[in-house]
RNA sequence: GGGUGCAUAGCUCAGUCGGUAGAGCAACGGCCUUUUAAGCCGUGGGUCGCAGGUUCGAUCCCUGCUGCACUCACCA
């Protein structure tokens, strides 16, 4: 190259230039740079694992992305990466030929190749490939963040949270540990469909599209279905749905979906979330309770762990769940048995503490915000928080033993957030009118949240509910308690940004 | 929606009390057959987020905008 040719090799453009004309000089090469195939033997795990049995003796496949080159002369060492491991490769240009050497040369960080080659160790004891053959597989066109470690400290790591979710694909191949964490949400996920599953439930699909959205108290997002020439909603909750099943007679019915809710953004929500929801005949609460507290130990032992570290607190699943009256809490915790107080006393107690909480906050929202703002944060370890107002629970059945305020309703708390709601499911249509048009009022009185009238579905009540348990999960939530993460866009892999 | 902060090379970051910018890695040329943040010699790459304003002069000061982060309020 002459010294004018040198200068180039600069700005991204440059280097976006030169990798493009190293495309063309691999085909001049008589090598076609974006390959077809290429049939693995293992993966880098597998070699690492077995290498006692594959040491000297067995020609094994590999290939992955090239993440280091460290060229000397006539011989380099790489280290490729696949799914799980990264694993060093060692080239001798007369072992490889000089042909495929100059390939070699004309490599860069982030190209996906294959070599063959016999499994060994370098004299520092890293198990390297000693390659018999390069296979270029595709090109690298475009400079990837090259972040370099020694001894577990990582330089320069790639960590501009912006461009981290924006380009999830970077992140992913720079930073292993992000894969991890998608790894462990699959197998929560699937331990979910697993558990339910080996019981007898039966996974369905219900609409995304509604035309009156319901299940829950949230702002929904509103489109056009231009086929039907109206306008829909995207659910807030798949809850409605599920019911009807029950009542068409799926004794045990499950959905895992994304829930949509017009609302803000924090570190605990996105508005495009998953949630599992499951109902089951002929059980209550109570049961209920037994099962959700099996399902998160089963989880934790999977994990292999009986406590673990969430945020600042360590979370003990060895123990039996608490399970505690939401008025006992808030006894305890706001300093007053409130319990029975009329409406209109809880409001100037609300008022005496501090809260603005004009008529369009109801008797249920008023102990909803003594609840989050006094009891919320203090639940750390696992406990099922019982006895819910009726006036926020509007589908779930008024308490047996004769508190006609009450609903059997719980709710699951770890560090201080939700993780689970379930109820004995109301099935008394009569009741259930009354309850959606109570909404209504709420409505009319100024709570945008409050739920909405569906005819439709009280009808399907008229024909006869069976008794029903029913339990939502998050699963985005669960995901960050397994896996210690304190942002929920870190477990969500294309969180949606401003574009 | 409110508050605070951030935006400089492909990546990670310095910096300029206002005089158009530096480092490491990456890149490019050369040397190097067990290296591993490889090493050695050499090269140069920037609309300092966008748009205005102040100024002889702005990447820096001011205003607006955009995006992001953190945080408070609300929903899970």
């Amino acid at each position: 190259m002459s010294n004018e040719e040198q200068h180039i090799g600069k700005s991204l453009a440059e280097i976006l230039a030169i990798r493009k004309e190293k495309v063309q000089k691999i085909r001049d090469l008589g090598i076609e740079p974006f390959a077809y195939e290429f049939s693995k033997s293992h993966s880098c795990n597998e070699i690492i694992d077995h290498y006692e049995e594959l040491k000297e003796t067995v020609t094994v496949r590999i290939a992955g992305r090239l993440m280091t080159i460290r060229r000397m002369g006539k011989a380099s060492f790489c280290h490729i990466q696949d799914q799980k491991t990264k694993l060093q490769i060692y080239f001798q240009e007369n072992k490889i030929g000089n042909d495929n050497y100059e390939l070699f040369k004309l490599l860069d960080i982030g190209d996906i190749i294959g070599a063959v080659g016999t499994v060994t160790k370098t004299r520092t004891g890293e198990i390297t490939i000693f390659a018999d053959e390069l296979h270029l597989l595709s090109k690298n066109v475009r400079p990837i963040p090259v972040v370099k470690e020694k001894d577990g400290e990582v330089f320069d790591a790639f960590n501009n949270k912006e461009q981290r979710y924006r380009q999830r694909y970077l992140d992913l191949i720079v930073n292993p540990e992000v894969k991890d964490i998608f790894i462990m949400r699959s197998k929560i996920i699937q331990w979910c469909r697993d558990f339910l599953n080996e019981r007898g439930f039966v996974e369905v699909e219900t609409p995304t599209l509604q035309p009156i959205y319901g299940g829950a108290s949230a702002r929904p997002f509103k489109t056009f279905y231009n086929a039907l020439n109206q306008d829909f909603f995207l659910r807030i909750a798949d809850e409605l749905y599920l019911k009807r099943l029950i009542i068409g007679g799926f004794e045990k019915v499950y959905e895992i979906a994304k829930n949509f809710r017009n609302e803000g953004i924090d570190r605990n929500h996105n508005p495009e979330f998953t949630a599992l929801e499951y109902y089951q005949q002929y059980v209550d609460y109570n049961f209920l309770m037994d099962e959700v507290e099996a399902i998160f130990k089963m989880m934790a032992e999977n994990i292999g762990k009986s406590s673990f570290a969430f945020a600042e607190f360590t979370i003990d699943f060895t123990q039996p769940f608490q399970r505690r009256s939401m008025f006992d809490l808030l006894k305890e915790y706001v300093g007053t048995d409130i319990y029975g107080m009329p409406e209109e006393q809880l409001r100037e107690l609300c008022i005496e503490r501090g809260f603005e909480v004009d008529k369009s906050v109801g008797y249920g929202k008023l102990i909803e915000l003594l609840f989050d703002h006094y009891v919320e944060g203090k639940l750390i370890q696992p406990i099922f928080v019982t006895d819910y107002p009726k006036a926020i629970s509007p589908l779930a059945k008024t308490s047996r033993d004769g508190k006609e305020d009450i609903v059997e309703r719980f709710e699951l708390y770890i560090a201080g957030q939700e993780f689970a709601n379930a109820f004995s499911e109301l099935n008394d249509p009569f009741d259930q009118r009354e309850r959606l048009e109570s909404q209504n009022h709420l409505r009319e009185a100024g709570d945008e949240e409050a739920q909405t009238m569906d005819e439709d579905f009280v009808m399907a009540m008229e024909y006869g509910m069976p008794p029903t348990g029913g339990v939502g999960i998050g699963i985005d939530r669960l995901v960050m308690l397994f896996t210690n993460q304190r942002y929920i866009k870190d477990v969500i892999l294309f969180p949606q940004l401003r574009s």
